[in-house]
DNA sequence: CATATAATTAACAATTAAGTTAAATGTTAA
DNA sequence: TTAACATTTAACTTAATTGTTAATTATATG
């Protein structure tokens, strides 16, 4: 989906720490929301842009909905690193 | 200087490719303007934010500035990613 | 010194991003 | 079916980002 929508999604600290959550264990939106001081409205839009960029992955479940997270965006991210490195990436 | 500089200076399309052009070695100013259908007072804000990020470093040759690529930033990142894979970076 | 060149900074316009509250949607269960 | 809960979407506001042109700073040279 490209790096752009990628780089865009981590560019904000929230959905970073986000992100970081979930490396635990997937969590529905409102257990998310309590640890952050911001509303649920603004959580659940930092959710549809990581979901965007392929970042996180969501199922329903009943009224929850849960998010985990996707790391194969991240094998991406670091190969287009370690390319930009200059380490052989072939 | 902390991963949010980072992330936010390379969240843009242009200074990664700015990155990518210094891969290859020193470019001043003026040479990396060439390469972009942008104004030279555009590319150098850019620069600036790189710079801030400490992704590039300057050097003034006369009434050159040449700029170069800094990829121990870049090997920062690189330990962020691996750390929210779930790797070991100890 | 005066002028030309390289690059940055300033001032402004347009766009994008992130937050808020309120309304809408989907699901469960009385 | 209605009420309650979880979450998203809509409408709006404010702040940040990106680009433009014009002015400024720094350096080199006739």
């Amino acid at each position: 989906m490209g790096i752009q929508r990628t780089m865009k999604a981590l560019a904000d600290p929230t959905r970073r720490e986000i992100l970081h959550l979930l490396k635990s264990g997937r969590l529905a939106a409102g257990e998310i929301t309590e640890r952050f001081p911001v509303s649920a409205a603004a959580i659940s839009r930092h959710l549809s842009v990581l979901k965007e960029a392929d970042l996180i992955r969501d199922t329903r479940e009943g009224k929850y909905i849960y998010y985990d997270l996707n790391t194969s965006v991240l094998e991406e991210l670091t190969l287009w690193l370690a390319e930009l490195k200059g380490e052989s990436v072939t």
